[in-house]
DNA sequence: ATATTAAAAGACCTTTTTGTCTTTTATTAG
DNA sequence: CTAATAAAAGACAAAAAGGTCTTTTAATAT
């Protein structure tokens, strides 16, 4: 998605290969995986000539947190360290709060920056995902 | 496993069923598991009446971290935030910085944190994994 | 209109993870 | 030696994740 708001600044709407080439996914998971975020609001799409995928222009910044959320759930942000259950302030498990620390830096970093903040920034220095200076890897 | 040094710091060997009932999984399942890490030389057993797991007392303190790469690989330690194959630091992911200091922080605590070191801790306070104070949870 | 392009839908298939159960082996108590 | 106990080994099976492919639908350009 960062990549797809980074060719969107650059006026253009990447598709299926394009992104899965660039992320270096196979490109029939790549498009299921759109498919979903489509469905589920996040980026927006055009069939035929000329299409692929944009994000909405109108819609407020979006955080890394809400995708994860939807994609994979909120346990990385609420669960515990051990995978313990019934692990809370009153009952911690023996990580509770050296994991807690970090986790509160992990909600702060997904909720802070977001696809556009990437895209935005990744822009303004030499950061992959704007068509990768290739490292000599194997393509799929 | 911190259970385990819990008990053994107590001069008790805890079985399979008492280790599955205290981290709320199923018998059989933390039965393979810990068939996992016996052959894996983490933990000992002890077949037969009076028998059970512990650490062996020779060894030094395991970091969480040796636990964890055995288990699951070293991606969570080495790899990009946005799971990228080639994002390193002259073809930095959009979030490779920001991310890269979290990692640091895993890194040191599954590094300084250590069974031993957790289970002591666990003893000194109110800290679960030493016969749960049961939070009105149903068994599975 | 028609051909072309590109995503959507959905049917499959493979692999990994998770979970269950039976049989075997080792240990101890009597 | 025998019975009881408890882990080891290994066979299965269910569910989830990962991956592939074909057909359908929507858009565009000629």
């Amino acid at each position: 998605m960062v990549y797809i708001q980074i060719q969107n600044l650059k006026d253009k709407r990447p598709g299926v290969a394009e992104i899965a080439h660039e992320i270096e996914a196979p490109f029939f998971y790549t498009a299921k995986i759109f498919q979903r975020l489509v469905k589920q609001g996040f980026v927006r799409s055009i069939k035929g000539k000329g299409g692929g995928f944009f994000l909405d222009p109108e819609k407020k910044d979006l955080p890394l947190k809400d995708i994860i959320i939807a994609i994979e759930g909120d346990e990385l942000f609420i669960g515990c360290g051990f995978g313990l259950k019934n692990c809370d302030a009153n009952n911690p498990c023996p990580l509770h709060h050296q994991y807690g620390l970090i986790r509160d830096e992990i909600n702060h970093l997904v909720t802070s920056e977001t696809i556009q903040s990437l895209a935005l920034s990744s822009l303004k220095s030499n950061i992959s995902l704007g068509y990768s200076r290739e490292s000599s890897e194997k393509r799929s």
